[in-house]
DNA sequence: GGGGACCATGCGAAAGGCGCATGGACGGGG
DNA sequence: CCCCGTCCATGCGCCTTTCGCATGGTCCCC
């Protein structure tokens, strides 16, 4: 039993004979004479009643054509949501972002997403980078805007869209020697107490370490925290200098100096992927979406224009 | 896309793999592979991720997988039918049947049927051989008992099957002179009053006619009434005398006496069907118990006892 | 590092399906 | 009353599709 079979069926009780059947469905008659034939010897029924004038269901073709009904109904419905999807005029999408993008760009990603394709679901949820990796790979999550995209170590599998990089500032007490300068040379944190994220929350820190280590020193750091709002605390305290990344920087402290560093330190904030298979039209979508606010940020000078006007 | 993709995805989400979908689909796994491709390409989508350790399920998969798994379960519930069907597990039968049939053998036909085939659905209707015949023609009904089949100008297009042949016999008033016979001979009614059926309703009457005018006269018919209750009240009355067929009798009356004719002159009884078609099933089940219904009376002899001993 | 599992693709053969042409049945019109 | 038009079934030849087999590539796991 096969879909042709059920068409040529429907088609024999809509229009009332073979031949017009046929005629509609763009075969001969013989062709659906056959089909016909084939269905009624594989159902062991006789489903249609020949006449010399047309044809007619019997009260077995009857009860088959109401499923086929139903059938080539659904199978319509299932073409039209695959094409849908297609022209991103349904499915959905699901996008995770971790705090920082979430607090900059991303909602603008999300809301030029909706406009763009009002009809995709859109399923979002924060996700820190690391969890997100693997969601990604279980299938459970489509997008993943993501800091840990292009280096070595990246997640297998996935493929990483640039989206915007986010440099690493410095944080200072206003009274701090170094808050004077225009610039903070990286080896004059040798000796200072340094904040940076710990590599398990934040993995992109690494690159502060690796450039301090570079400059041939370790920086100290007796305060562990990985929250950048209580990092900024610290410094307003005169505790000890803070590495955030500029994105990180949502508001600003009348206490707290923000200077950049004479290395330019990035993180990389990608849209992640699944790699090797196409992926939907909205999963493309959305990407795109996001790479467009990152850009629009990055054009309109996000936060740096408040970091170099300072407190 | 065909329903032989349906099952390929379908198969695949189960299953995990392509491979292994390939095998329980009895195909080997190229052939999955490709159908998979096809309906990929029909699509615009791509609908399963492959990985070296097997195959998963995209969204927009999934989104097709609910169509696939409504419409494959609505198919089989179609087969099922079928089978039902052709099985006498399921299904419909339409008969119909006149007043003294209804009175004698159908119901108990009625009964057999549904002792044998308890989930088919009989509708029935008590249906004058003549309409019965055209609803037979417009399909409508499946089955008529009915007692024009046999004889020239039958209607086109149908065929009988012989259930009984219902003797006509002569109702008289007792003191009529030709009471007293075992039998009456026909001749013996030239000159009577003699109720007989109109052709309108009452075709089969037309044999008691044809035989008159073989004998050389034509009956007296002041009184036309097609009721044979009616008929036979008239008869008590000493107005006439009233061919009536057997299984009309459907109660005795005393004051009316019950002769066979010399002739054997019968209404031919038959369930009626469409020819050409095949016919369901039940269709050709129902004619058996009918068949056997109308056997059965005649072995226990019908009315025919009450007959000969007279009122 | 090697073996195993999985998937994609090229190739040849078989089968299934279509169109064309023909034959038979029935009804309507000349 | 005959002829023609309509409708359906079937035989034949060809083409398209699709299968199975075999091969190649990738990745994981032992």
């Amino acid at each position: 039993m096969e879909l042709l079979h059920l068409r040529v069926l429907r088609e024999v009780a809509r229009r009332g004979s073979i031949s017009a059947a046929a005629d509609a469905l763009d075969y001969t008659q013989p062709a659906v004479s056959r089909q016909l034939a084939i269905l009624e010897r594989q159902t062991a029924q006789s489903l249609v009643e020949r006449t010399p004038r047309g044809a007619r269901l019997t009260p077995s073709g009857e009860a088959l054509l109401r499923h086929a009904e139903d059938i080539l109904a659904r199978v319509d419905a299932a073409r039209e949501e695959m094409e849908a999807i297609a022209t991103l005029r349904g499915g959905r999408v699901r996008v995770s972002a971790f705090p920082s993008t979430i607090a900059s760009f991303v909602p603008s990603a999300l809301r030029t997403f909706n406009d763009r394709h009002p009809e995709v679901q859109v399923d979002f949820h924060l996700i820190e980078p690391g969890p997100a990796a693997l969601q990604l790979q279980k299938g459970v999550l489509d997008v993943a805007v993501s800091s840990l995209g292009l280096a070595p170590g990246a997640p297998p599998g996935l493929r990483a869209h640039p989206l915007v990089d986010d440099p690493f500032l410095i944080a200072l007490p206003p009274d701090h020697p170094l808050a004077d300068l225009d610039e903070v040379p990286i080896a004059a944190l040798a000796g200072e107490q340094l904040i940076i994220g710990t590599p398990t929350t934040c993995p992109d820190c690494e690159v502060m370490l690796t450039a301090c280590q570079a400059e041939g020193f370790t920086p100290e750091r007796s305060y562990l925290v990985d929250d950048y709002g209580a990092a900024l605390g610290l410094v307003a305290a005169g505790l000890a200098a803070a590495m955030i990344p500029e994105l990180a920087l949502t508001g600003r402290r009348a206490d707290v100096v923000i200077r950049p560093l004479d290395a330019h330190l990035v993180r990389r904030i990608v849209a992640m992927t699944l790699d090797g298979t196409s992926g939907s039209a909205a999963e493309a979508a959305m990407v795109t979406a996001l790479a467009d606010a990152a850009s629009a940020y990055r054009a309109v000078g996000g936060l740096d224009a408040g970091v170099a006007a300072g407190a």
